[in-house]
DNA sequence: CCCATATAATTAGGCCCCATAGCATTTTGT
DNA sequence: ACAAAATGCTATGGGGCCTAATTATATGGG
């Protein structure tokens, strides 16, 4: 994902400070360390996944579907709500519906009042793929923070929403339009 | 990259608690906040480089020639040396080579004592498209860094190593094989 | 009632980026 | 000299996402 193993130091950001103005070599490190770190785990992430059978785009719309059973008592979504929730195009979401289904993990309904629309709802033995993951899931996730104590885990969570709440403040700061 | 925009809250976690003993909710829910907003920014840096005409592999490779070239006045680095400082396989680096090329931004030349190996070098193009999108990109970092202070960026930056360390002494503890 | 418009799900086609496997060439170490 | 290692490259393929177009259904104004 970020395609860097080993960070530049100050040494590296030395040359050019004098050359740019804007260039604050705490941030730009930061930054750095960052997306490594967000992306090592990202990755990790997904090949622990793989090694159980599953992508991680099918394990988030299981989630959300085990979800909504929970709060909802089994009412389902569709398809629609399901891209929604997962932040993808409809398009992608029907092709990980059509895999889920596939495998017999989900099950599609078409919705009584409206024949427009489709209602996902687990099938036992999606539940059954879920709870046979999460014991160790958990467990490794629990593993993976057990060396932060309470207030680190605070701390890192408040630093955390500073940094999302700043991207979506300045409607993704990095991405949008040019502007030098 | 990573898709669910609405994270689970505690609430949702609380049906499960009593199922799963590895189950910590506060883990779990730091987990996915780090790798929603690993993710958030992983994609605008993608799209901001995307605006200004380079995937982020491309530019990665840049950057890596550009520190080399300053560590070393001008000596270059093999397409090898490159694979093994971005973390791609050498096949993959020729794919980026060649493109690069493509478009004027490196050069390949061939070693003189060891006929197997290539020497890559910034073209003055490559290195003026750095130049053209660093006062913009430095910026922006510092914008986004902007609202985190030097005591914060020290905290933020300890945490991000601990967990970095973590998941390297752990040899993947999330990714490595199953175990449960 | 009819038609324009909107919404839902899907299909078709394509792209990007990366990986694995295999190959030819060259170097290295015994 | 010869096996083993290293280098760069090609061929091939797949995962995952997108846009655009298609089909079906719903809705609201005239």
């Amino acid at each position: 994902m970020f395609y860097m193993k080993e960070l530049p130091n100050e040494e590296d950001f030395r040359p050019l400070v004098p050359e740019y103005s804007s260039l604050d070599t705490s941030s730009v490190m930061l930054f750095y360390l960052f997306l490594q770190v967000g992306s090592d785990m990202l990755t990790a992430f997904e090949t622990y996944l793989a090694n159980h059978g599953v992508s991680q785009g099918r394990f988030i719309v299981l989630l959300l579907l085990l979800r909504s059973q929970m709060r909802n008592n089994g009412s389902g979504l569709s398809p629609s709500e399901l891209a929604g929730q997962a932040g993808v195009t409809r398009a992608t979401m029907t092709g990980l519906m059509k895999g889920l289904q596939r495998d017999g993990l989900i099950e599609r309904f078409s919705h009584d009042g409206d024949k427009r629309k489709v209602i996902v709802r687990l099938t036992p033995k999606g539940k059954e793929s879920l709870h046979a993951i999460f014991p160790d899931y958990y467990s490794r996730i629990a593993d993976l923070m057990n060396d932060l104590e309470d207030d680190e885990r605070e701390r890192l969570s408040r630093l955390l929403h500073k940094v999302k709440n700043k991207m979506n403040l300045s409607k993704q700061a990095l991405a949008s339009g040019a502007r030098g």
